[in-house]
DNA sequence: CGGTGTTGTGCGTTATAACGTACGTCTGTT
DNA sequence: AACAGACGTACGTTATAACGCACAACACCG
């Protein structure tokens, strides 16, 4: 992009690359010459790409993470902002609003990009009955009852699940929930999007 | 690696990355003309890349994934392999199986690469104390009480969490788990591991 | 103080990624 | 059937990623 220039801005994906690189090789100690017998890259490439003068070639890119035993996508995207402060939460202070007439979503911890996922409390009043549709594909349910009992529509069907049970599913496909019995149920639903998909 | 031969092997990632483009673009019925203007790569290098024909740079790579609003990395690594089969758990089957005398450990949904994390039940007998070590960089614990209360140690202070209370940390600094009550507390714990990096 | 080895960078060459354009093909139109 | 338009591929050129080698700077020893 910037041919006269061989720097590479500081929040720019060139500029992690290198640093993960040069921060990668540091911390093992390797010099360019045992970083080059290591991943198959000359060093005087490797060098280059520490230095930001070149972008490498995904295959390039491949040999150098296999080389030293780190993901792909380490070199790629954003290190996972190590974590964040202490999040302090509570269902009886989310619970109050309710989402519809027969069920209340409390969110216990929501969507965070980090994660990839967001973590809801149910609370099904007896005679709920939801079917939703499809989600995009990737996406994947967990539902933990704790109180009472519930239906889940998995797999086309429809399977009951007793205080402590719980099921992991593929949200891509037609699913629901149900509650048919005398006394509301409690769940855990904790969706889980795919990796670097925006929602 | 073979300039002979111009095919991608099936399992490999530059066969991922053709795949992805080629789905992508089809997705969106976008002509070759059209993905070029969208991601301001020539038509010519998007069909090479797409044939497998070439590998692109990081660059280029960067370019083609803005132009679609797509992550770097859903280019990169493996899908997440769209999801398992459905899987049913039960804590109460999980839960008879004690890790030490005063906490019970129930495994509710045991670690996947897919998600990142693993889901655990714990059981803490009444004056039960563990402080755990600190774990690697880019674990983060959830910890959220069904049951009783009890605290948690966490930015060097032991809180208090009661019935319907969370919390999240990092988890790579000192951390710990006390009952101090006369009655159990049952409480969730599922923790997150870094994306891409080995145990 | 001059070997001797190691580290990182500069240079010339080769392989190939990337571009712009032109061509063959297939479709739908009047 | 012939034309027009859109799509994907092949071609020739340029930019640059990648290589191997050689050199300069700094160490550790004799």
């Amino acid at each position: 992009m910037s041919p006269a220039s061989s720097m590479s801005p500081p929040g720019s994906v060139t500029h992690h690359l290198t640093a993960r690189l040069r921060s990668l090789r540091a911390e093992r100690g390797w010099s360019l010459d045992r970083a080059a017998q290591a991943t198959g890259v000359s060093k005087a490439m490797l060098g280059q790409i520490e230095r930001g003068e070149s972008s490498p070639t995904v295959a390039t890119l491949w040999k150098i993470a296999s080389g030293f035993e780190c993901s792909l996508s380490s070199f790629l995207v954003a290190p996972p902002a190590t974590t964040d402060a202490t999040l302090f939460r509570s269902t009886d202070a989310e619970r109050a609003r309710p989402a519809s007439d027969d069920m209340l979503v409390a969110p216990l911890f929501p969507f965070d990009s980090r994660m990839g996922f967001e973590w809801l409390e149910l609370t099904l009043a007896p005679g709920y009955v939801r079917e939703s549709e499809p989600h995009a594909a990737g996406v994947t349910e967990h539902v933990l009852v704790l109180q009472g009992s519930m239906d889940v529509f998995v797999d086309n069907a429809w399977q009951t699940l007793h205080t402590g049970e719980a099921v992991r599913f593929a949200a891509d496909r037609p699913h629901g929930y149900r509650n048919l019995n005398a006394t509301p149920a409690i769940c855990h639903n904790l969706i889980h999007y795919a990796a670097g998909q925006p929602a």
